[in-house]
Formats: C-alpha cells, structure tokens, sequence
DNA sequence: CTCGTAATCCAAAGCGGTTTGAAAGAATTG
DNA sequence: CAATTCTTTCAAACCGCTTTGGATTACGAG
C-alpha cells in the first residue's frame, strides 16, 4: 500500500541504506544524491514505518502520560486536558507521538515498569506528585528520562521539573487579603497528599505569621477541588459563629461553589466577602474575559507548563547525561471584582 | 535488559516459535507444553515488545484519539478528560495503547491520511463530528476503523456511532418548562456548526412548535460553552425589554455564567427565573452532589460514552466487515432547585 | 508391517527500517 | 606512477516477533 524504503530505493537506483543515510542526515552521502532522495521520499509521499523505525533504532518516537484517576471518586483533572494540549503541540514538532494510559493510583507503578521495560516510550511525564513521590525514585531507578510537572519533598536538583511557584503566589494572596483588612481567611485548597497543596498551604501560613495573625485550623480545608466542596464550606463556615471575611481556593471550580453558597446567603463577593483564587487559566474554564475577571486570582497557565514541560523533556532525551534542569513559573497576581474591604482595613 | 522471546525459548529448551505459539493461544502445541511455557514467561515477567510485535503483525495494538483544537481559540473541551477515561478503561483491559494527537482543526484530514497510511492506529475515534462531518468519509474511503463520538448529518446506519439523544434530550427539557408555564425560554446552545449542537436546537425548536408557541430568534444562541458565555448572553438578555423567564444551557459552565448574572441582577434560580442545562456529568464539574443536584439537568455521562465508544470500536477491529452498530444513549431528566413556575403557569 | 493421519515442534523467511564493515572509485601524495 | 587517503555506495546482519512450510514422531488403521 504504502511505499516502504526498498521500493523507494530501487525507484533511485540506490540501495536501502544510502537512502535511510541521505534521509537521515548522515555525513557519507554526497549533497547532490540527498537532495535527490530527499525530492523522491517527498514525491512519493514516504514516511518510515515508525514501528520498523523503533524497532531498528530502539527509540519509541513516543512520550508517556501517565494519568492517575483516584480509585475511588474516579476523578479525572481538567487542567490535564489542557497540559496535554500544551505539551502535545512541542511533541508533534518534534516528531513523537503522546501515549496516554489512565490507571487507578494504585497500579502507577506497575504501569511505569511496563512502560520501561518494553522501550514503548522514551520519556515520561509525571502528574499530580504528591508530596512523598515513589514514583520519582523509581523512574530514577528505571533511568527513564522524565520531568515532574510539580515537586516534591526533596532536594530540588534531583530531579527536572516544571512548577508554578505555589507557596509564593499564596503567599502574595495571603498578603493582599490582609493588606485590605481581612484577618479571617478560609483556605480551601486542594486535597493536600499533593506537593502543590503543601506548598501553597504553606505560603498562606507564612503571610499570616509574618503579619503575626495567628492561624485559626478552623479555616483550614484541603479536598478534591469540586464545584460542591467550595459551596458545601463556605456554607457552612459562613453560617458558623465566627465566619471567615475573605476565601482563598485553589481552583476556579471551588471558586464557583463559594460564590453560590454566598449567593444563597445574600452575601455578595467583592462586597460582604473578599475572595482570591488560583486559577489554571483552563481554555474552557476561563476566569471571565481576557483583561476583565470575574474573580481575583494568582494565574499561571498550566497549558504553558505543559509546553514547558515537554521541551525540557526532549531536551533531556536528546542530550542524556546532562544535570537535571528545572523550571520555576512564577503566578500573576489579578485583580478583580471580588476584592473588597476587610474589618481591619485601614483607609 | 529484559528478556526477549528468544531467551525465553532458549531457557526452555524450545524453539522460538513454539513458544510464540504457546503465547498467543495457538492449536499446534500441547497443553503440557503451553502450562509450561505460559509459566516460564511469567516468572520471568516476560513481555512482548509491540513493536516487534506490531511489524510482523501489521497490528499497531493502539487506538488514536485525534482532538480538535480550535485554532483560534485553543480551546479544549473538558469533556475529552472524561471520555478517554473512560475509554481508557476498555482499551487497557484489552491490551491497547491509546494515542493522541491534539491537532488545529485545520491539519485533521492529514493527521489522519498519516495515521491510517503508516498504521499507527488499528482504529480512531472521531471527536466533536460537525453537521456536515468530511471526516467520516474519509476514513471509510482509508479503510480504518473507527466509531464517531455524536452523528453527523447521513444516513445513521452509514457508520458506528455512539451518541446521546441529544435532540429528545433537549425536547423533553422544554416540553417540561413548559409544562411549567414558561414562554420565553432561552436557548444557550454549543457552537452550531457542531452537529451535537444543531440536534439539541431542533430538539428545543420541536417542542416549542408542539406547544404551539412561536419561537423568538432572539432568544436562541450558540457559541463555545465558557462561563463568560453564559453570563454576558444572560445578562444582556436579563437587562432587555422583553427578558425571558426560563434558560435552556448546553453545558454546566454557561449554566455557571447564567447563575452569576442572575445574581448580580438580584434575580434567583429557581424563584425568578427556571434553568434547565445539560450535563455530562464530568467528574471534575459535577452537578452538585449526588442526589443532590444544583440545577435541573439532562444528564448524560461522558465517561459512559466513552466506554461504550471504546467498546464498540474494539469489537469493529476483532470483526471487520461487519455491517455498522450505532448506540445511542438517552440522557436522564434531572429535577434540581434551578426550576420554578413561569408567568403561564396553571395551578 | 506399512501407510496415512494427527500431533508436535522447528528452521527460516519475512515485517521495514538502521548500522556495521567492506568495496569501488576519485582524489591526493611522495 | 604507485601508494595512500577520502568519498561514496552497498551487501548483509540485526532489532524481536509471527508465520509459512516442512520435518519428526507417534498412532491407529488396513
């Protein structure tokens, strides 16, 4: 069907390996017979059967995603939509394919072995590390190439990675809270067994003590970031005795939830209650329009991170051996509309 | 490094391609020897390479998921996460890699052409088919597999879908607000050169003429499914001379962007104005909780959808030439607190 | 006892590329 | 002009698996 490397060969007068050698770039073939095969593999419409190729070369041409889909709720991240989408724009210019396998979070690593073992990729991305990562021992261990999308808890040089530098933009949004006044801050942050929860909890913490506020545990949540989890706490918080003035959530989906649970309670954000949240700058779940946002946030596109991502990746597969390189996004700090006076403000 | 079949035969005192043979299920070798070797290889934890495999076979043992981008907008829609995860499930169990290639629109056709000649893929599905779909005439004339994800305008029993009832779905929604006394009611459809789309309006135009209401053109949209979507349509809608009184949204975002506007005018869901949108019950932006839904919904799993499609697809594979199956999903009516009685409503 | 048949197993030829080692031809050198 | 060195090309082996077409042995039938 489809015309192979004999066939195009004999259709030059040349055998197999000059023309692998001239349409690969090898220097023992002279210009004049490479831009001849070159011209007839375009004629012909040719591309190498990648399989043959990987085959021969021991490459897969390929890159693996690895996602986790907790057992339990079987919730799949939308902001891996829009990574992979980042990411799998700089795989097609290079030339490889995106393989996808979603697994239960058990069974990752026995996925990563298999994929390993069989050559099937020639890199990984690791998602969602949480804070005690096994996941990056092994590939070490397995000296699979790989960038973490995240950290975790250890060194930071061990490893390549691209991040979005949550502690500090928590720690910005903490600070504006409390330079408007506010003092009671709900943090609804994600479900804190992954390294980003850790961290931005920890930024929060830090901007608090360093206004010398005390932490109120209280205030404190960490779950899934559902639509439902923001409303069900802010509801209920909001109808406590002592209810927080201001919000910070880790994802625009729990910024929805407060929002209704305010709603229903007559309160208005940006008016009765303060609320800044990260935002992942999601193609489809946009914080309003460019330049005019419905909530204040700390942005930071994840698609940008998936492009980050896979570029430091076939990086590191072209160029093994080298120290491992790392890549800190730092979050843009928006205003928006549902900033708003706290108690404690002082005009 | 790992052991290939060549080994494992060796260390068996056996030929490669009985081993081979003893593997894949085939008559010629005795039951004593396939326990044997079927023993032999996992203890060994021996594994096939798909490459080696796939080139004698022809087999590419993967599936290709090829996502449209927009290429203005860069948009991907949420709902891929969930419908290759569920396919993912299917794929998995059945020993297939899943490929996916997020293309601007404009380069489908080629990716494609590419995937088909080089037979990367053993099947596709088709994403997001628009109403005149050129894709789908396309693979049949390559000759690959594949099952479309929704329909397209032709004969139905032309080529294997799997698809929602998209157009009663819709019906029903409106036969029920207008049961509810609702006349006005808006329809915030998904883009309209989307067939899913184009269904859901003739759905919503149906059983508005059964009713024998007059259908008012402005009120009928359709656009990309964002949250800004659904409240600068509503509010703008909300603020005119003649507002409706009942909202039909194709997605839980728009549905999101219509409650904000309400809100901000002081009007409430479910006492002021009524609400029905769909819902693909993504586990990410779930509808409330459980039994406990925030707004009326027709409810369609995506998820759902995308396991049946997977299935569907590797049963095409195991038995080409068989004639086309369709299936098509009805989507569950949902009560929820968005709906209240309209201005003609009989008690 | 011989022959046809069935049951097992195997050698070797692909699948479509890459790569090693060698050869032929052209150019350079002493 | 012969010896040496590049340059350019190729034949053949190989990557790891499947599969065709025997070969070998065992067995019941004639």
């Amino acid at each position: 069907m489809t015309m192979n490397l004999k066939q195009l060969s004999e259709s030059l007068g040349l055998s197999p390996t000059t023309v692998s050698r001239a349409l690969n770039g090898y220097p023992e073939v002279s210009e004049q017979t490479r831009l001849r095969v070159m011209r007839a593999a375009r004629d012909a419409d040719y591309r190498p059967d990648p399989r043959a190729k990987g085959l021969a070369t021991g490459r897969a041409l390929a890159i693996g995603h690895v996602l986790p889909t907790s057992v339990r709720t079987e919730i799949v991240n939308p902001v891996f939509a829009d990574f992979l989408s980042g990411a799998g724009d700089v795989y097609a210019s290079a030339g490889y394919d995106m393989i996808l396998r979603m697994v239960a979070n058990t069974e990752e690593e026995a996925t990563y072995d298999a994929l390993a073992k069989r050559r099937a990729v020639d890199g990984v991305i690791v998602h969602a590390p949480r804070v005690d990562e096994p996941r990056i021992d092994q590939l070490l261990r397995l000296g699979l190439p790989f960038v973490v999308h995240g950290q975790c808890q250890r060194a930071q040089e061990d490893y390549p990675w691209v991040d979005t530098n949550n502690r500090r933009a928590f720690e910005a949004a903490t600070e504006r809270l409390i330079a408007l006044g506010h003092h009671r801050i709900a943090l609804l942050n994600g479900d804190e067994r992954m390294d980003f929860a850790r961290r931005r909890r920890a930024g929060h913490l830090d901007a608090l003590s360093a206004a010398g506020l005390t932490q109120d545990d209280s205030l404190l949540f960490n779950a899934e970031m559902t639509e439902a989890y923001g409303y069900e706490t802010a509801r209920s918080l909001l109808e406590s005795a002592a209810p927080p003035t201001a919000f910070l959530t880790s994802a625009l989906t729990t910024a929805f939830g407060v929002r209704r649970a305010a709603d229903e309670l007559g309160l208005r954000l940006g008016e009765h209650i303060a609320l800044i949240t990260h935002d992942d700058d999601l193609s489809y779940l946009s914080n309003g329009r460019p330049g005019a946002p419905v909530f204040a946030a700390t942005r930071s596109s994840v698609r940008a991170a998936g492009r980050l991502a896979a570029e430091l990746l076939m990086d590191i597969i072209a160029h093994p051996g080298s120290a491992p390189r790392t890549h800190m996004l730092e979050a843009e700090q928006l205003d928006g509309p549902s900033l708003c006076p706290g108690p404690h403000h002082a005009p």
